[in-house]
DNA sequence: ACATTACTTTACTATTTGGTCAATAATGTT
DNA sequence: AACATTATTGACCAAATAGTAAAGTAATGT
């Protein structure tokens, strides 16, 4: 009963986690909010609350969506530890040359801008990046690197932070090089 | 002539470093700035310019220093390349505990949160970094990890951003020791 | 002592920010 | 058809934002 939701929620989920995860916490205005989700203001603090719940929102999309399926990834059966980490790694080069993969990871960038001011926000992307760690580690397990998870794990991120200070696709291809070198 | 300033030039870009370091750019407003330089706002644009400008000599002076101290370091020939290294990582287990270590780097926030959209800060910023790159590859070049240079720089910086996002020294100590077990 | 110079301060402005609210519109139910 | 319920909209608000300009003040050389 009532008028029916004229929107896609899960639509509206991508579009928040799009303009924060380009634009960050603070860079996002409602103008630029509205624009990407298409809704107004009032529509989306009915739905979702205030902005820091936007926020929080698209965080949460983020790690059912990417982080999700990277850990599916790195957790595949099918594939050995080796291909696994192989993918991972492809997976960072060509971060370089994508659209949201300039953007970053929105996890780092959550780390930086909003976790040391946010307790939520700090509290779900530390789950998010050890759901990563633990992906790395079960996917190296049966590899010579299996004691080196850690390192891998932070070059990992550490080059996504590289592409988003404009990294280019030449450097990302020597640390992809380096660390599979570990294998 | 005329009367000379009131101010240690010094002291202020210390503060805008701090201030910019542990708020961004966006997250630190003219209220922030004067409370942590002493200055108002008339100073500021008058010794400065605007607040782009703030940020860019904030860059400037976390270059000079924190950047220029560890280069310097890494290219300590009365160390040992191995003890250079060793000393890079151990700066990163203990900014886990530090006051300033926790802001993360101003490289990698900048990166993450102007750099996209401000051409100056991402030259300034990926100087910085390609500095710190070209000093490990120096200190690394007389150990077996000679070929491993960008695996460490990227982990090393993995390493400021896993600090950020409330990463524990446990944690740290990990990255630590699996990077200096390639050496 | 004085004129010059330049720094400091205060008050002000235009814009943008996140957030609210009452009016309107679209549905299912009675 | 009338109603209750929920969604959408656009006007509105107070606070904060970066930036400016004029007036005041202090240090210098002559």
């Amino acid at each position: 009963m009532g008028r029916p939701r004229e929107f896609d929620n899960d639509d509206v989920l991508t579009a928040l986690q799009d303009v924060f995860w380009e634009h960050g916490y603070e860079g996002a205005s409602y103008a630029d909010i509205m624009k990407a989700t298409g809704l107004k203001k009032g529509s989306l603090y009915a739905a979702f609350g205030d902005k820091r719940s936007l926020y929080l929102h698209a965080l949460a999309k983020y790690d059912k969506g990417n982080v999700s399926d990277g850990v599916a990834m790195l957790r595949n059966e099918g594939l050995t530890g080796s291909e696994r980490i192989s993918a991972l790694m492809q997976s960072l080069v060509d971060a370089a040359e994508t659209k949201r993969g300039r953007w970053g990871c929105l996890l780092c960038n959550a780390a930086v801008d909003q976790a040391p001011f946010d307790a939520p926000t700090e509290k779900v992307v530390q789950a998010s990046l050890q759901r990563m760690r633990d992906a790395i580690a079960v996917a190296l397990k049966d590899t010579k690197a299996a004691d080196k998870s850690e390192l891998i794990w932070t070059a990992y991120f550490g080059g996504r932070v590289i592409i988003k200070s404009g990294g280019t696709k030449t450097v990302l291809k020597a640390i992809q090089g380096q660390t599979l070198a570990l294998l």
